[in-house]
DNA sequence: GGTAAATGGATAACCGATTGCGCACAGTAT
DNA sequence: ATACTGTGCGCAATCGGTTATCCATTTACC
């Protein structure tokens, strides 16, 4: 009684499965055993225990743990490191859905940017072993993360889709779904859509692309490059595309991503373009800031959440050592509004 | 030899301090003492250590290294979990200035949400000790975090500042700025301003109201409770305290982020009120968002990467029990655009 | 030349958990 | 009574580092 008193004022506070075992009068394996549920021991003994330690709120050290288990108990979750990127919300609310399943299971998420292609944080960050696998938001087209974490062994998976023999991936059906909306806008008699898109270096947009191209294809649409704009990261050229897609005399564009919407937008308005009058619009994920335009804009929703979850979920049982399904897909919604009556 | 590659064989690939100490035939404390730099060792064993070390790629684990030292690398970003708040890119530009000084120091970051005020994931960091000092975005009002964080003996940072005697602080000097702004304004001849701002349990809400009340009262206007509109967390309550601050004839709003800004203008836009002819506009951060609205925002910008930067200085150092500020403000930027001509 | 001080490095305990092995004792079978 | 099996639990090694203490040499000084 007195000993454990002492022992823990002296110390940070905090218990250790020593003071346990003490206080109890039994060993630290037992202790051990009672918490872990594994090897041998009395029910009574266990009980015993278990009461101790809620009443003592004694938390084994994660990192003592994680020395005799080779285990941190963190997952990394691998974002781009430029803010042109990362403004949008998509990384935000992944990254949530990732931290609430992280902490279901009592891990914890640890960042790790890559700054431009320098992965040098990434190298560090796996290899002295901070987290037990990790999480890859957006793959680029020849992604070196991909390759480092293939070469490495440790677990990863990856939001979007790669070329990389037997990665572990998971997605929105992006493809799909933009083939779907593209259809939905043909069907309806429009036959002239041009296609504004971010970074093609980006899996993400040459995959919407496809899905574009799909159905303008499958609905004997002759595929007209010049009506597709890619690599549109800023105002000016995104600006430049709308401009171009008017000149050709276009029924309805088709935006790649909320923010260059948000610019298409402007852009039109400052033109005094009415929307859907002269020009119809649509567009992906509906963000807060779309959401409210005068009219409302057509778009494919999603639930980067939801994303993030399901990622968690598949790299948790990944590190355990279950079976995974090797490539995931999950579904958009389309949302039809009055930015293409 | 032959054994130390039998050794690299059988692990995880990972070599050990005490491969090294092996390989060298010395003993692990000189290997330590070679990479650390404490403890009496030769000039010449210490490039010995050092040579073999970097020809070999050898890391330290971190784990082992946080068991006997009681550190864990890692420091704990503390974020709102609602995503209404943490869409705004404060957040996320914040935490890339953090992640940027923290791997420079060879510290991680580690994500830490709590989700309205339920800290019960926050006890769970700290408990376990995952983390070795934290970083607390945006105080609130009373806020519990606080509270729980300065009880428990850890060293942690807020952004924003707090009523609890001895926290370390760091933040934009909000009122300092909303009062410059304003005073110009004033001194335009402009009269009758309105405020509309976010939810006043955030410390930082209230801070930017008291700048703005201080310029009044320094200018000698009667301050107008009327046309001072807090919470507006919502489309509805924004574009609500707009047409009420119309009625009252105001001739500038005020809007205390980019989010109440944004919508602002759209409902402007809807009804047809010119900006600046009718009525003049201003606001804090020019986001991307606004940064290209016909006219420019007049608006007080800041850096939430270089608070990040800061605010994860000052942990380091406060970890490391070096001297800290208790207090640090940092500079705005006052950006007069056309939308207060 | 003898003693003291400084230097370089090894030994072993320790951080806080997990876990293979073995021991004591119980109950059951022969 | 003897042997065997099963149960409950402790011993001690281990994970990969740090560090207090101590010993063996050098070096310095009178």
């Amino acid at each position: 009684m007195e000993d454990s008193i002492v022992r823990n004022e002296k110390g940070n506070g905090k218990i250790t499965i020593g003071d346990v075992a003490e206080a109890l009068g039994i060993s630290k394996t037992t202790v051990s055993r009672a918490i872990s549920g594994k090897g041998r021991i009395g029910q009574e003994t266990r009980d015993k225990v278990l009461a101790y330690i809620k009443e003592h709120d004694y938390q084994p050290s994660p990192i003592a743990k994680g020395l005799a288990k080779s285990k941190t108990y963190n997952i990394g979750w691998i974002m781009p490191g430029d803010s042109t990127v990362t403004d949008l919300p998509f990384f935000q609310r992944c990254m949530m859905g990732i931290s609430e399943i992280a902490a279901l299971h009592d891990y914890d998420v640890l960042i790790t940017l890559v700054f431009d292609r320098d992965i040098s944080h990434l190298e560090k960050v796996v290899r002295n072993h901070k987290v037990d696998g990790l999480i890859l938001g957006r793959t680029l087209v020849e992604d070196e993360r991909v390759e480092f974490l293939s070469n490495n062994n440790v677990p990863f998976v990856t939001i979007g889709s790669t070329d990389r023999e037997g990665v572990v991936q998971i997605d929105n059906d992006h493809q799909g779904a933009c083939k779907e909306l593209t259809s939905i806008l043909i069907m309806k008699g429009i036959r002239r859509l041009a296609l504004i898109g971010g970074d093609s270096n980006h899996v993400v947009n040459r995959t919407r692309r496809i899905g574009f191209e799909d159905a303008l294809a499958s609905q004997g649409i002759a595929i007209d490059e010049d009506l597709i704009y890619m690599n549109c990261d800023n105002d000016a050229s995104i600006n430049y595309s709308v401009e171009e897609a008017l000149r050709r005399g276009v029924d309805c564009i088709v935006c790649m991503d909320d923010r260059i919407c948000y610019t298409v937008l402007e852009k039109l308005r400052r033109d005094n373009i009415s929307v859907p009058g002269q020009i119809k619009i649509a567009s992906f994920y509906n963000s807060q800031v779309l959401s409210n335009n005068q009219p409302p804009i057509t778009a494919l929703q999603y639930d980067p959440k939801e994303l993030g979850r399901e990622a968690c979920k598949i790299l948790l049982d990944s590190i355990r050592g279950n079976e995974i399904a090797r490539r995931t897909l999950l579904n958009y919604e389309v949302m039809l509004k009055g930015s293409t009556l």
